[in-house]
DNA sequence: CTTGAAATGTAGCCAAGGCTACATCTTCTA
DNA sequence: TAGAAGATGTAGCCTTGGCTACATTTCAAG
């Protein structure tokens, strides 16, 4: 593949920037169940003081063993500590996650609010994009919501 | 648990509103590859009258065998359809969704560029929220842009 | 018309994230 | 204080979406 091969035509261009785009999405998307558990957990600590599988699991939709088994994903990195027949808590950096979660998300809901998307939907899609902001996005949404107000 | 039980504290309740919000974004997001790879094959032919698996994988920055099983989903969902050797085309069902998807990112990039996100983010981001933006929050999008100019 | 490089396809592996069925532990209450 | 009910945990299965290694087909040069 020389670059002397005259291109018969338009010669797509690989372009790299948009396979890592993709990329970066699918990364961002892999990381959003993780974040979830983590927000989740900080609020049901934060509501009763404590948070048991059965709750993050009915909370999340989700079977219990299915939550159990990602539980055991946070604990293995490092997220959350749990004892068996105890209650699921964080580790430092599990709440740092969770603060930061937790305010992202706010941010993405008023945004939704503040371009006029009613309340109901905006509640569902934030649940979704809220892991596709970047912090330069969320930094331009936090400056628009301040010059709205 | 009769409801006789007088709750000691808060009595979480339940709250099928916030396991139906995240059921609604786990299928959302399942909808995402198929979403971008229709998009991908119908902008590949549109580009050079062809969509080939190779062209395909390297656009999204992934194998290209990955990219022939998931073009066989494709195909198994009546989306697309494909001989071996012969390239991938588009059903009327595939163009569709196609077109669909390509009105909705335009959208979406619009919107986080009109919002003041910086258009290096505004992409980059856009491939991943656009699959979690509702029809509610579509038509929101679109007014709010309207408005603005 | 041959042939070898590039494209395409197949096989088989892995991790994540679902599930159901079943086993074990805890705790509330009678 | 014994049971039973509910919570927790384990085993084993499935699909999706990745990958590498290898096999086969096409097609353009020569
Ligand atoms: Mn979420
Ligand atoms: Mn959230
Ligand atoms: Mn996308
Ligand atoms: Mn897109």
């Amino acid at each position: 593949m020389s670059e002397s091969s005259p291109p018969k035509r338009a010669e797509l261009p690989a372009e790299p920037t948009q396979a890592s785009r993709f990329s970066k999405a699918r990364t961002a998307q892999s990381g959003a169940l993780m974040e979830d558990y983590v927000e989740l957990i900080s609020d049901l600590i934060g509501e009763g003081g404590e948070a048991r599988p059965t709750d993050i699991a009915r909370r999340l939709g989700v079977s219990h063993p299915t939550a159990i088994k990602t539980i055991s994903r946070l604990k293995r990195e490092g997220l959350a500590v749990a004892k068996p027949y105890r209650g699921v808590f964080l580790t430092e950096a599990g709440e740092n996650l969770a603060e930061r979660v937790r305010a992202r998300h706010r941010v993405v809901v008023d945004l939704l609010l503040a371009v006029g998307v009613p309340a109901e939907a905006a509640e569902q899609d934030a649940e979704g994009i809220e892991h596709h902001v970047s912090d330069t996005t969320l930094v331009a949404f936090g400056r628009f919501l301040q010059r709205g107000r």
